[in-house]
DNA sequence: GTTACTCGGTTAAAAAAGCAACTCGGTTAT
DNA sequence: ATAACCGAGTTGCTTTTTTAACCGAGTAAC
């Protein structure tokens, strides 16, 4: 099911992966503003537009980790079991993150993780363009969950929820306390939350 | 003074030494004829034509090290200050590499230098190979010595007793010897040779 | 108020690399 | 003996990358 892997695509991935890695750091070290794009395509010996033939933006830099899940939500409920709601797939969903501490659900107090979380909201360019991510997955979901207004008042919903417990765990672990301890927590604000919704 | 250094040219001298270095390693642990150059090829994460784009045959994966050396005598020779003599001029040229015990002096004990020399004297057609390289190095040489005869001569003697010297410094190495013991009796191997010249 | 930077992003042409399929000589299997 | 295979190189075509030059917006200098 996998790609198959070529000699192309498999330096295309690193080389994507070398770009990013090498931008991120940058940014974390000197923040965002104070790091050209030449600076990153020169630290990553590629040239600029090399760059820009692999990431559209120079926010999609920091970005891409969060394009990656583009569309998740819409999937999860697509993929659902037939005897399973919309709902249920996406809390069932997110409760899974929880308990893997994906980044996504803010429930990660790895250093790198939290700088991460930090760069990226406390950048007014970088915060700005992930809305407009949030806004093509949450049409992506509208159109799973069904046709008109309805569908679409559900997803925002959804997603609005999700972006809130995110931030929620994001600040307890902000606040210096661990992922182990705040994650009973966040199950519960979880259940509390998805249960609203039905 | 150097190569202006480009990015083209930066990962191309890379890819070279990548090419050549997990060549070798992989001849130094199965032997040359074992490792076929697909082998290397995946080893490097390159393609097959690429390889011979930077290599012309096999053999030059070993003996590009002795190519790089190509035309070294000739220079010698020709960048002597006007009142020294050719022989000289070689004579102290090589005694500067005994000094700093310059692999192609023989004079090493490197285990590498020392697998490396076996390497390329027991495979038939690296050993092979190699004359050609030293024939045309030969070339050059007597063209920095003047026309005719006599400098083709003069030429094919003083890389003669090159080969001498540095086989019977290796031979020495190879019965267990330290380069540092053995230094000395090569420094006075080379001034009788070259003395002989004279 | 021009001038001259810098920075994000683009373009066109040329070099380099990948891929697949090939030649050609030599072994091995049948 | 002949077919099948393997290994060193090659060839033609496509994709990727570099290079240098550019655009347009912002901004600092004078």
């Amino acid at each position: 099911m996998n790609e198959p892997t070529g000699l192309r695509a498999r330096k295309k991935a690193r080389t994507r992966d070398a770009i990013a890695d090498t931008a991120v750091s940058l940014f974390l070290e000197r923040g965002f503003d104070r790091v050209s794009v030449n600076d990153i395509a020169a630290a990553a010996e590629i040239s600029k537009p090399t760059l820009f033939r692999y990431f559209p933006t120079k926010e999609d830099l920091v970005l891409h980790r969060f394009a990656d899940h583009q569309g998740e939500a819409a999937r999860v409920v697509r993929d659902r079991s037939s005897a399973t709601t919309p709902v249920t797939a996406l809390h069932r969903h997110f409760r899974a993150g929880l308990d893997r501490y994906d980044p996504v659900t803010g429930l990660n107090d790895h250093p790198q993780v939290v700088a991460f979380h930090r760069l990226v909201f406390t950048t007014p360019s970088l915060a700005g363009r992930l809305t407009r991510y949030q806004l093509e997955d949450e049409e992506a979901l509208a159109d799973a969950l069904g046709e008109g207004i309805q569908a679409r008042l559900r997803a925002a919903q959804v997603l609005a929820i999700q972006r809130v417990l995110a931030r929620a765990n994001w600040q307890k672990i902000a606040d210096g306390r661990t992922a182990r301890d705040v994650h009973p927590e966040a199950l519960a604000d979880a259940d509390q939350a998805f249960n609203q919704l039905r």
